[in-house]
DNA sequence: TCAAAAGTGTTCAAGCTACACCCATGA
DNA sequence: TCATGGGTGTAGCTTGAACACTTTTGA
C-alpha cells in the first residue's frame, strides 16, 4: 500500500560548514559549476535519496566537499517556499556543521569548487542559502550562550586566548580576558595538558584539552558562557 | 525542465498544538479513525500540498482542526527516517502552535476525534509523534525562558497569579509569587487594564494586558524569564 | 472573623563587570 | 630591555534567592 501521489516532492540537503581560522569565522560555499545558477556561489547541497535517513543524507553531503566523518552537525530548518527553487518546487532541509578548518580534505574541497569565506566577506548567495547561512549563524549565537558547542570548531588542544577569540567571533563583539578566561574555566571542561603553544612568539599560552566525560555530560545543561544582553 | 525523479518522497507535516487550561499545560491529540494506525492517538497531520509554503500548510492542518487563524506557529523540526511511516516513506515537518485554550472550534475539534490532554497524561502517539511532542516541549520551555512566548496560551487579559501558574507548568517547578511578579513586571511588557479578575473568590487579581509595541519590538531580545539552572 | 489568594519590601549571597599588575618570551 | 601577549586578583555593583507581613474578598 501507498500514499496517493499528490505530495511527492523533491527533497533536497543544503549544508552550512562553518569553520575558525584563529581571527574569523568563516564557511564554506561552492562556485557552482552546474545548472541552476551556474557560477554563482552556494551552500554545499545535494537531493535527498530516498533509501537514508535525513542526518545520513547529510553527513553524506557533507562529506562529499570535505572528507570528514564524525562531525557535530545538527538540522536547522526547512525551506520549502513554493518558487525557491526555479527549476521545481522543492523542499531543502538546511543542516550545519562545526568542523576544524584544518582537518578537512582541500584537495577535495577544491576538486568541488569549495571556498572559504570569512562571514563577513561572503558573496550573495542563490535561492535562500543567504537566509540560512543567517539563521544557522543565528542557532549557533544561542547555542553557544548556553551549550559548549564552539569546541567544535577548535583542534583538540586549544588555548584560552584562541577559544576567546571564537567566541568574540562568533559574537562579532569583543571580551574581557580575564572575565572569560575565568568563566570558562569555572566550567569545569577545560584540562591543562601540561604543555604550551609553541607557535606563540610571546609568552606561550596554556594548552586545553576537553574533559571528555565532563563534556558528554554536561553537554545539555546550562552553562552562560555569553550573557546575552 | 525538472530535476530527475530520484528523491521525489512523500512530504507530510505534524502540529503540536498545546494549550493551557489555567493549570495544566495541554495538547490536542487526534484518535484516529482512518488508516493507518486506525484508533491510535496522533498529532493533527497531513500531506503538504505541492501549490503552498510549509507555513501555509501548517497554518491548513492547524486550522482543519480548530477553526483558528492568526495563531503563533513556529516550524520545530522535520523528521525522516526512513522507516518511520510503515506505508511509505515519509518525510514529515514538524510545527508546534500555542493557542488560547478557550478560543477554538470545539464542535470542529470535536468532529475530527480532537481530544486535549494535561502532559503528564499524554497517551502514547504513534510513529514517531512522541519524539516531535518531546522536543516541542523542550523548543518551549528554551524559548519561554528568554522570549516573551508563554502569552500567546492566555486570554488577551491575564493575572500575575495565572502567568505564574503558565510558567510553573511549562516548566513543571514552583516558582516563588514575589521574584515572579517583579521579573515579569520589569520587562515593562504589562500594562495593569484597570480591571481586576471577577471569577475569583479572594482577593481579585489585576487584570494585565500586553503592551503590543513593546511586546513587539522586543520579542525577540532576551528577557531571562527563566534562569534555566 | 476566618481562610485563601494577591500584593509588596528587605536582606543576603552569588555572579558579573570593570579594572591593574606581574610574568614569560623573542626580538 | 622592551614590546607583546598571557595569567591572575580584587572591589563594587547588579541580580537573583529566600523569606514575612499586609490586604482583599467571600463564605
Amino acid at each position: 500500500m501507498l500514499y496517493p501521489p499528490e505530495s511527492r516532492i523533491m527533497l533536497a540537503i543544503d549544508c552550512c560548514i562553518f569553520g575558525f581560522d584563529g581571527e574569523n569565522l568563516k564557511i564554506l560555499l561552492i562556485k557552482r559549476n552546474f545548472e541552476p545558477e551556474k557560477g554563482k556561489w552556494s551552500l554545499m547541497g545535494g537531493f535527498m535519496r530516498t533509501n537514508e535517513d535525513l542526518e545520513n543524507g547529510a553527513k553524506r553531503i557533507l562529506n562529499e566537499l570535505t572528507g570528514l566523518d564524525n562531525v557535530y552537525m545538527e538540522q536547522l530548518f526547512s525551506y520549502g517556499n513554493v518558487d525557491r527553487d526555479p527549476v521545481e518546487r522543492t523542499v531543502s532541509i538546511c543542516f550545519f556543521a562545526l568542523i576544524n578548518i584544518n582537518d578537512h580534505d582541500h584537495e577535495l574541497a577544491k576538486s568541488k569548487n569549495g571556498y572559504w569565506f570569512s562571514m563577513k566577506e561572503m558573496p550573495e548567495l542563490i535561492f535562500d542559502h543567504g537566509e540560512m547561512v543567517g539563521k544557522a549563524l543565528q542557532q549557533i549565537q544561542y547555542k553557544a550562550a548556553l551549550h559548549p558547542i564552539g569546541f567544535e570548531l577548535l583542534p583538540e588542544k586549544f588555548t584560552i586566548p584562541q577559544l576567546q577569540k571564537l567566541y568574540e567571533a562568533i559574537y562579532d563583539t569583543p571580551l574581557d580576558r580575564r572575565n572569560f578566561s575565568r568563566k570558562i574555566l569555572s566550567t569545569g571542561l577545560l584540562k591543562d595538558t601540561g604543555e604550551k603553544n609553541e607557535n606563540s612568539s610571546t609568552k606561550k599560552a596554556i594548552l586545553y584539552s576537553l574533559e571528555k566525560d565532563k563534556y558528554e555530560k554536561q553537554f545539555n545543561a546550562f552553562h552562560y558562557f555569553m550573557s546575552m544582553k
